[in-house]
DNA sequence: CGTGTTATCCTGAATCAATCAAGATAAGCG
DNA sequence: CGCTTATCTTGATTGATTCAGGATAACACG
């Protein structure tokens, strides 16, 4: 039922000692075709192209992708778990905190040496993730509408690392 | 049972229109006295100077302090929410990814420019958080363990803006 | 192409941080 | 000092995620 084969995925699992399985074919397509997705949305997704998976597959598949490296989990404070098949490229990501919307970030102003702890507190470092915090266009109407009762000069602040 | 009453925090509260409860004292000297700690540690802590303090009362006083901006709630993926007392003075989280124990980055190195996306996806962009993933001193040696198996030249990989 | 091993999947239940709900209490104003 | 209502208490509920045991199928090997 999985139309096209990723030959890719494929080899890559195997690599791995992963049995290939539709269920983890299933799945990988369905991150891929949703980036950013929450685990519903992928368990849905996936039970378009093969309806008989079970809930844990899903969960399982979704665990096992990402300990290979071959999907990313992210999870933004107070959201639900996020899936995406972008890894290793060195983005970042923009959370809108009205609607939960996530989109990349491909790369920040400035070098991968900014982002290098000024004391490692004796931790070996693996990698430096970034979150942008904001509002999405579609949700701005409301953000405007609730500030206009207490807008003031602070307002102007954009970035800040804080 | 409060020893010491915070006058700035009595203050801020005051100001804010909040009531200035019991509860909600022991509960901001908790998380100051307990930097980065869950929310059961707050809990613990809460009740070690306020015996009869409720779960409840406890969790909704987090909730009010951090929407008040007198806490700041951070929750590293797949960790349960922390909090910690120092807010508005630009720092981020080391987290050890072994232990989930987090230490605080005072700055990155480099400017703060660089933590400005490079195309906002018609955001407003509110804020920039940096978490640094890695592995603590006391986790090390698991993980120097763990890796021995396998090592390659790989491992001379640091920080990556990943 | 068969066969055996066991990784993976399925069904169904459990976990547990966090939230919700309704009544009781007390902070702070006049 | 008394009133209003924000906050707290008690107790139950939610819901994403994980756990467990038996069934199935991937794939290594002959």
């Amino acid at each position: 039922m999985i139309e096209s084969v990723n030959p890719d995925l494929h080899d890559a699992l195997h690599t791995l000692g992963l049995r290939v399985t539709e269920p983890r074919l299933a799945v990988f397509e369905a991150v891929q075709s949703h980036p950013h997705a929450d685990t519903e949305t992928i368990l849905d997704a996936t039970r378009a192209a093969l309806p008989s998976v079970s809930h844990q597959a899903v969960y399982d598949g979704l665990r096992t992708l990402a300990e290979a490296g071959l999907v990313r989990r992210i999870q933004p404070a107070g959201s639900l778990a996020r899936y995406e098949v972008r890894v290793g490229d060195n983005h970042h990501h923009l959370v809108c905190q009205v609607c939960g919307r996530v989109e990349d970030i491909d790369c920040v102003v400035g070098e991968a040496p900014c982002l290098t702890p000024n004391d490692d507190h004796g931790f070996v470092v693996q990698q430096a993730e970034v979150t942008f915090w904001g509002t999405c266009a579609d949700c701005a109407p409301d953000a405007d509408r609730a500030a206009d009762a207490g807008r003031t000069a602070t307002d102007d602040r954009t970035t800040s690392a804080d």
